[in-house]
DNA sequence: AGAAACAGGACTAAATTGGTCTTGATTTTG
DNA sequence: CAAAATCAAGACCAATTTAGTCCTGTTTCT
C-alpha cells in the first residue's frame, strides 16, 4: 500500500497525451479516445489539472487543453499533490489539511517532517519528461497518424464498468 | 494526502509503549489503558505486529507482547509493511499486490520503481527510537508511577465513536 | 479445572474514492 | 444573432477500502 489515487494514474496518462501534443489543444473527447479513459473522468481530472496550473485550457468549439508548460517543468509531486493535496504523511506533519492537536504530536512531528519531506523529494526529482516514451513523441505531421493508430496506448487499467463503452481495450 | 493509515498511527502508539516497558509482556488491556486505544483495536494491531516479527508474544496468564528487538532495530518501514503490506506507489513497481500488466507500463516501471525506492528509503531512515520520547523512558521502578500519569499520553486522535469509553482524551 | 490471555477470522459500519450527470458559461462559426 | 461545441462547477450515487467489533477456539498459568 501506500498508494497514489487512481485519478493520479489518469492524469499523467493525460499529461503524457498532451506533451505528445504539446501546444495543440485538445478536448477531452479526443483525450477521451486517445488515452482510453470515459470522457466524464478526463474531463474531471482535466479540470483539476487547471486549478493546479498544469494545464491551460480554452472554451468554446476549438476549445480544449494543453500543457502550461514544458514536461521538464512539470514533477512528478506537482501532479500527486494537483490530484491529491499536499503531501502529509499524518496529520502531524507541516501542511497538513487536518492538522493534530494531540499534546505529544509536536514531538513526534519533526521526524513525521523529515520522513515527508523525503518522500516530496522523491517525488520531486521525477518530471513528466521521464514518463513519456520518446519513441512516441511525434511532430505535428505524424498527428492524424497518431489519431489512428496510437488510440489506447496510454490506458493504465481496465475500467471495469460493464457499461464502459470502449471494452476492447486491453492491449 | 499521500497519507498513513489509522492503523499504522495505532501501530507506532503501541509499539512506543512497549519501547517504554521494553522486556516486559503487556496484555492488549494494559496497553489499551496506555494508550487510550480501545482494547479490541490494540488487539487488532498487536495481532498485525506478530505476524511481522516486530513483537513477541505470550499466551496464559500472565501472556502479552513486547517488542521482538530493540527500538533502534525496528525502522518505520518494517512497520509500515507491516501494517500496510509493501510499500508500492502504483501497480507498476515491483512488489505491488496486483501488478500492473498493461503494454507500456514496463516503460514506465523503472521511474516509478526510483520512486518507491526513494520513498521506501525515506521511512528506512527513520527508527522507532526516533519516535519515542527520552524524557518518558521508564526504569521498570517507574512502571506503576507511569500507569497513574501516563495514561493517554500516546493518544494519536479522537474516536470518534460516540460510545467511545474514553471520551475525555482531547489533552 | 478454571481464569486470563492471545489467535484467527468473520462481520458491520464508516469513510473515502471513483465515476457520472446536470446546469450554466464561454467561444467560434454560419 | 443563433446554434453548436466546449469547458466549469458541483451534486450525486456506487464501489471500494478502512476501521472497529465480536465470536469461537487455543494456550498458559495457578
Amino acid at each position: 500500500m501506500f498508494k497514489l489515487n487512481r485519478m493520479t494514474d489518469y492524469a499523467i496518462v493525460v499529461l503524457g497525451v498532451l506533451a505528445h501534443r504539446q501546444g495543440e489543444f485538445l478536448a477531452t473527447a479526443q483525450l477521451a479516445a486517445l488515452t482510453g479513459l470515459n470522457q466524464p473522468t478526463v474531463a474531471k481530472v482535466a479540470k483539476t489539472l487547471v486549478a493546479a496550473d498544469l494545464v491551460d485550457t480554452q472554451r468554446g468549439v476549438h476549445g480544449g487543453y494543453r500543457l502550461a508548460r514544458s514536461v521538464a517543468m512539470i514533477s512528478l509531486v506537482q501532479i500527486v499533490e494537483a490530484m491529491e493535496g499536499p503531501i502529509a504523511v499524518n496529520d502531524c506533519v507541516d501542511g497538513a489539511q487536518d492538522p493534530c492537536m494531540v499534546s505529544n504530536c509536536c514531538f513526534m512531528s519533526r521526524n513525521w517532517n523529515r520522513v515527508n519531506l523525503a518522500v516530496r523529494n522523491a517525488l520531486d526529482d521525477v518530471s513528466l519528461e521521464d514518463f513519456i516514451d520518446p519513441a512516441q513523441l511525434f511532430t505535428p505531421a505524424d498527428s492524424e497518424r497518431a489519431e489512428n493508430h496510437q488510440v489506447k496506448k496510454y490506458q493504465v487499467r481496465e475500467n471495469q464498468v460493464p457499461s464502459a463503452p470502449h471494452s476492447d481495450m486491453s492491449s
